[in-house]
RNA sequence: CGCGGGGUAGAGCAGUUGGUAGCUCGUCGGGCUCAUAACCCGGAGGUCGUUGGUUCAAGUCCAUCCCCCGCAACCA
């Protein structure tokens, strides 16, 4: 018996610090409408998602929740799996990367790193402060003439530890492996972006681990450290199929990878450590990475304060998961980003859902139902009029797999659409409800509508990829035997003439777009009461924060500070660069606040400075504390914080 | 001068190797009555960001400039 070709495909394993929100959503069924589309085209198909619980942000929210990072993890972890199953996801695989088998293979895979060279400790020496409890570089305490750059105190030689993985080794051929595979970084136009961005400027080794947390697997031969985020989360794609473990049958059946669907946001670390990681390991690397769109929110950053958050489990219960499904599939282009609005949903789903669609299956089988009784009514002769319409259900197939071979989704459901609406037109023009009058025509009629119910049926078995509840319910009322609604089928015909079809409710109802507009709003205001003038909780950000010691604020040394100079860096967008006297010393800081301020606007202001923050550098240019400003959450509007009166700089501020 | 993408009808987008500017939604008018006030046809609406250049011919090639958006660096 013949081996059925493979077909693996795989979303990113998502990050469980908060619940999931439609762009997770659109990731997820966009790869599951493609597992599905190879599954009917009979690919062994094997579907992965899942997990990336580790790192030092879960490990604080478990903490302030008061409960151990594995059980916050699991909670969340189980309402992804909720979602999925809400939104029909048909995956094969669900990785976590607290799963036993994961933690081992990456302990197995770093030691074989390590082994083999490629995974090095550091050994950089370094200066230590203890007053200020800070590390600093060579570099920075030669600058500073041998003594603390922050404080001006003395420090002492330590020395800091760091596992690092070798990417600058691997640089040039995953150059030249780019360069010979064209279709490995999807769309072509992140190619180069990769290549100019990263590669070709030359890579920097990646540090692989940290001791500064312990939430993460540990590293087997030196447990001060754990893994750190990509070696841990990559990885998932190969531990997930058994790799390194004593059963990889999966792993040796699926991999490499036919394609990782990813979001534009990492691409790059799929498209370098990734296959550097796998260079390194001796394996092949995936065929494909394809780095899709976002679906931009209409009203700019979702936020609680504007009422736009999006909750597909909430538009799901409200229009059904078909209806999410194909929006989340049609609305966002091939390798562009989408926008998400209300509007835009309902258009989508009253116009190509409701008009078009659910009101063709509707006047199809009302039709049969006035005319023959309910069943289905053999065809006759081919007139020139039913032609096109044969010809293009014909054909469709061919052109959905067009589309698809490239992952153009929307353009795939497009080309479904065409047999729609060019049945709407063969309706009209045929005017079967003439034809109903005398016998004559109602021979004519016979072929007429056998000829919508079987276009019917295949833009049924099309669709079955991408909606999945949908298809059946056109199924049923037109009467297709269960063998007729596979793709094996799919060639015209498939319907047989004398079977019933069923009147059934609307596919999906029309909804009034001003009500429902008017709903949305009602809920936005709802959820935040205009009279509510609190601060707005947009973000952790700006939740209150816990109650401190009066020991904890006074470690903050706050001064007066005058700016006598300002620049605008002007390799950023954000920064502008101060010159401040404070009291006898003088200052260089580097702050955020280009969009607001201009040089001229802020020399001679007085400002608050947080005096003994650790330098840091920014751009290039070495900051020595920050100053103070109050913005909105949204950042549209910031202010900086000054004095009423003046008062000499250096003043404390308490 | 960091890298990249984009500026085409009111909105959202197509425009392959240069040869009469298209699609969806909206809008206006008409048709039809089988159907979920749905469906079908037609009209209006664009100096294709700017300014130059190449060409018989440029949305399409070249150059310049102006905007917008990503990514990177970065809001200390």
């Amino acid at each position: 018996m013949e081996e059925k070709k493979t077909f693996y495909i795989t979303t990113p394993i998502y990050y469980p610090s908060a619940s999931l929100h439609i762009g997770h959503a659109y990731s997820t069924v966009a790869t599951d409408a493609i597992a599905r589309y190879k599954r009917q085209r009979g690919f062994d198909t094997f579907f992965l998602t899942g997990s990336d619980e580790h790192g030092q942000k879960i490990e604080r929210k478990a903490k302030d929740a008061g409960v151990t990072p594995q059980q916050y993890v699991d909670e969340i972890v189980a309402g992804f799996q909720e979602l999925w199953k809400l939104l029909d996801i048909s995956y094969d695989g669900f990785i976590r990367t607290t799963d036993e088998r994961h933690v081992k293979a990456v302990q197995k895979m770093f030691r074989k790193l390590y082994d083999q060279g490629d995974i090095y400790k550091s050994k950089y020496t370094g200066f230590y402060c203890t007053p200020c409890e800070s590390f600093w570089l060579d570099r920075q305490v030669k600058d500073a003439g041998g003594v603390c750059p922050d404080c001006g105190g003395p420090v002492e030689l330590v020395e800091e530890e760091s596992y690092f993985f070798r990417l600058s080794k691997y640089a040039d051929r995953l150059i030249q492996y780019i360069k010979d595979h064209p279709t490995f970084i999807q769309p072509v136009s992140r190619t180069n972006e990769m290549l100019q961005n990263f590669l070709l400027p030359g890579l920097e080794d990646l540090c692989v681990s940290r001791t500064s947390f312990k939430w993460g697997i540990p590293v087997d031969f030196d447990d001060k450290h754990v893994v750190y985020v990509w070696l841990d989360a990559l990885s998932n794609y190969i531990t997930a199929l058994g790799w390194g473990s004593d059963d990889d049958s999966l792993y040796r059946k699926y991999w490499p990878a036919d394609v990782h669907i990813v979001g534009k946001e990492i691409v790059r670390f799929h498209t370098i450590i990734w296959p550097i990681m796998l260079m390194a390991l001796g394996e092949p690397l995936p065929k494909q990475v394809f780095g899709h769109g976002w679906l931009v929110l209409d009203g700019g950053k979702m936020s609680k304060s504007k009422g736009n958050v999006v909750d597909p489990v909430k538009l799901c219960e409200r229009y059904g998961v078909d209806a999410i499904r194909y929006f989340l599939l049609r609305e966002v282009p091939f390798g562009s980003d989408g926008t998400f609005s209300n509007e835009a949903l309902i258009a989508r789903i009253n116009t190509d859902l409701a008009n078009d669609l659910g009101n063709l299956l509707s006047r199809t089988v009302a039709m049969i139902d006035k005319y023959f009784d309910g069943a289905l009514p053999a065809p006759g002769a081919t007139a020139d009029e039913d032609a096109a319409l044969l010809a293009l259900a014909s054909e469709l197939p061919a052109k959905v797999d067009e589309q698809m071979d490239e992952l153009h989704i929307p353009d795939a459901l497009a080309e479904i659409w065409k047999l729609v609406n060019a049945c709407n037109k063969y309706i009209d023009v045929t005017t079967p409800w003439i034809l109903a009058r005398n016998e004559d025509g109602r021979e004519r009629l016979k072929t007429v509508l056998y000829n919508l119910a079987e276009s019917l049926r295949i833009v049924g078995v099309l669709l079955t990829p991408f909606l999945t509840s949908t298809p059946q319910k056109i199924f049923a009322q037109l009467g297709v035997a269960e063998d007729k609604r596979v793709y094996a089928s799919v060639a015209w015909g498939g319907s047989a003439p004398g079977s019933t079809v069923n009147k059934g409710e609307s596919l999906f109802p029309r909804i009034d777009m001003e009500a429902e507009l008017a709903y949305f709003a009602a809920e936005a205001d709802k959820a935040n009461p205009a009279a509510a003038p609190a601060p707005k909780e947009e973000s952790e950000e700006d939740a209150p924060l816990p109650q401190i010691e009066y020991d904890d604020f006074a470690k903050v040394d706050l001064r007066l500070a005058k700016v006598t100079a300002a620049e605008e860096i002007k390799k950023s967008k954000k920064l502008l660069k101060l010159t401040l006297q404070v009291g006898e010393e003088t200052r260089t800081v580097v702050s955020g606040i280009k969009q607001w301020y201009t040089p001229d606007d802020l020399v001679g202001k007085t400002v608050v400075l947080v005096a003994n923050l650790k330098p840091v550098k920014l751009c290039g240019v070495e900051s020595h504390g920050m100053i103070l400003a109050a913005s909105d959450a949204a950042d549209e509007h910031l202010t900086l914080v000054t004095t009423l009166s003046g008062m000499d700089s250096g003043l404390k501020v308490r």
